[in-house]
DNA sequence: AGGCGTACATCAGGGCTTTGATAGTTCGGG
DNA sequence: CCCGAACTATCAAAGCCCTGATGTACGCCT
């Protein structure tokens, strides 16, 4: 019983911004547990995913599109081209881009990959009314909001 | 505008994990922020909070309390002691765990960046009423144990 | 006392992420 | 026509985080 656990866990956990953190870790977990199989991480299913919806888009453009650095997504694609499920080659129209698209092998197996992923996705929204859902997101939304708009007041003058 | 860009953010966007995230990166960020004048970042700024409601806590204990692995938390009190800011020394009665505890430098560090993350949580939970982050709390919750509990299951007969 | 389960620390390896800096490309306005 | 702004890709350095695997110390139970 050294320094009382319990209390020292409430005392950290009552911030709400360790709600948020908590939630996003079980999400992260769980998304992880089902993608393992594939041998897949939840950034690298996120790019093929988004990279499923937009082929031939360009790294930065997607690392737009998963909310994450150029350079971050750069490593990923790395990695999906080195087992050969993503193929990237030099924009003809645009000499400096490179255009990335799924290979076959990626398709067929964002596919599958993807049906669990959905299934996660799935689980949580089952367990909640409609209603909650769009409470939920409306106040995560307001959340995101508050946390990026305000806050830092340099010199928004202009 | 390659492929619809517009079309794809929101196809990418609907899943409720979005939300999540998202709101998780922004608190990230924000904090990330405002801790940088102090050379914190938020996961070192984490440990030494808790370190300092349990002072001389072993290090694994200091990791659950931080809901990270053991192997995480020891890189960030490698980091913190090589700055001095906190001090291990073996422990008296139990051979194998390392005490931990702030150095005064870190106590002194602590006390200014904590209160520029607690402005943070508290600009959050200002943009709100009691109602409404007792209300997201509630669901967050809701969302981790649907997460965690449910799904998997491998053989949970006994 | 000996053995087993629990807990702690740590090494090794693979990935992700961020900030900062460098460099080539494209396009539009001066 | 040339230059600068915007975009793209990439290198480098620092951290964080996880899984897996050791090795050691403690404590209880037989």
């Amino acid at each position: 019983m050294g320094t009382d656990e319990k209390k020292v866990a409430e005392s950290v956990a009552w911030r709400p911004g360790g709600a948020v953190k908590h939630a996003e870790q079980a999400l992260m977990a769980e998304k992880s547990r089902v993608l393992r199989p594939f041998g897949l991480t939840v950034p690298q299913y996120a790019a093929m995913y988004a990279l499923s919806l937009a082929p031939g888009i360009s790294g930065a453009k997607l690392a737009r599109l998963c909310s994450v650095t150029p350079q971050s997504m750069a490593t990923v694609i790395k990695t999906l081209e080195s087992r050969g499920l993503v193929e990237r080659r030099p924009s003809s129209d645009h000499a400096q881009v490179l255009v990335t698209r799924l290979s076959r092998a990626g398709q067929a197996l964002l596919r599958k990959a993807d049906a669990e992923a959905v299934a996660v996705e799935r689980r949580l929204v089952d367990a909640f009314t409609p209603d909650e859902i769009a409470l939920l997101r409306e106040l995560l939304e307001r959340a995101v909001v508050v946390l990026t708009d305000g806050g830092h007041d340099d010199d928004a003058s202009f």
